[in-house]
DNA sequence: GATGCTGGTTGATGTTTGTCAAAGAAACGC
DNA sequence: GCGTTTCTTTGACAAACATCAACCAGCATC
């Protein structure tokens, strides 16, 4: 592992202020390990043996029942992700898989454990982490249950350009077909979402956003804090 | 507050490891109060400023945006809601009413995050609860995404027949109006679920559910421990 | 017993969304 | 470069779901 990958992990909020031995600890126990594309890292359902740190490239985590598959997240560098099946030692609630070529840290969920037993610093760092994940999780409900999909769409496209600082034209990061389906709709939709925004002041280019006019859409998308917020 | 009040708040996971003292000190800095029905507790987007316990009665979690409105919860006695928003200090993101008259335990939040602060069992048991808690929505994420009105109803008489005990002859403990919202769905698409459902041993008259055949019921329902088990 | 209220059901209708099939566009390997 | 594959878009259609309005049942009030 590369000091610079160590020095980003440590970075982490779940793990700056934790005992420093500690931390050495659960890094030599780990595994830095680079995957391709298209690889299935964690399947839902297993028992929860790592906790995963994505380190480069991308993972989605979606899940499967009755023949049907949905994106649940995307999770990028560098953050944590199944946390909770890993404190609770529960199985995981989805599947993960790599999007492109990517750089894992894989840390046995006994060391985690361990180390959430040991060090105070560390525990309390998880209770932030997984309140996070929490109102994270709860947004996204909201989200689905409270808008149409066009209306979410819109919402996402606004979020983008937050991330994005504010500019007119974008790229998406995902493909269309993970984002709508992690929009809870059908490519075919997203699509169509894209058409009906039109007249809302959005136009679509390949992976190509461009927002003609931010009023227009945010007045039409009716973003909210309580959902639309990542921050809080 | 009577002292069975306290013990049963006390027998809280939350609280059953804490330290006497500072769990005294939570407690007399709480308030015991009864709410008739159809009062609201919190409000979305309002400063969490306490940590709210149902000790007695039901209160509903909910959220609005765009004129619309959905059930997120329903939190039964003895409980805590809103553990996320207390802990980080950050604004509600659902709504709370009572739906009958209820008892209701309110700890400000600074009290609990004092507690938080002091109590390392205490800190710990956060964790545990928020893991739960997120796994919780996960779930019940998955069930909207991957799941048909119909099949949402099914599976929800399963679980429901589950907490009974077996029983083949349940009643309902929430109304259909709620149930519809939780479900993700209209009141008037819940009859016709249910009468969809006859087709697959079931039959409802009023608040009774009877499953006829639980096989035949489980069968279509598909139901899913990673979707539907409460417990893990 | 009449009145109004609440909650639930039913039927008719319209909108939204998913499905299927086909065509087009971009990405990839050779 | 070319062909192949994968992703996206489009249109036609079907299914799911919401909406609206009417109606019914239970229940409290007067």
């Amino acid at each position: 592992m590369r000091p610079q990958d160590c020095e980003s992990v440590r970075a982490l909020s779940l793990f700056r202020d934790m005992d420093a031995a500690v931390f050495e600890r659960l890094i030599s126990a780990a595994y830095l390990q680079r995957f391709p594309a298209q690889i299935e890292l964690i399947k839902e359902g297993d028992p929860a043996d790592f906790l995963y740190i994505v380190v480069a490239g991308c993972v989605e985590l979606f899940s499967s029942a009755n023949g049907r598959e949905s994106t649940m997240a995307m999770v990028r560098p560098v953050s944590t992700f199944i946390l909770a099946a890993t404190i609770k030692d529960a199985p995981y609630l989805m599947s993960g898989r790599t999007l492109e070529a990517s750089q894992i840290l894989l840390i046995p969920s006994d060391d985690v454990r361990q180390a959430f037993a040991e060090d105070e610093k560390f525990a309390r760092a998880i209770v932030i982490e997984l309140a996070s994940c929490y109102r994270a999780v709860v947004k996204s409900t909201k989200n689905l249950k409270l808008r149409t999909s066009v209306e979410r769409v819109a919402n996402y496209i606004l979020r983008m350009q937050l991330r994005a600082g504010g500019a007119k034209v974008m790229e998406l990061q995902i493909g269309k077909r993970h984002l709508a389906s992690m929009l809870g709709m059908t490519p075919e939709n997203l699509s169509r979402a894209f058409g009906a925004l039109q007249a809302h002041g959005v136009s679509v280019d390949g992976r190509e956003i461009t927002i003609e006019d931010v009023e227009r859409l945010a007045r039409y998308a009716k973003p909210s804090p309580l959902i639309d917020d990542p921050t809080t």
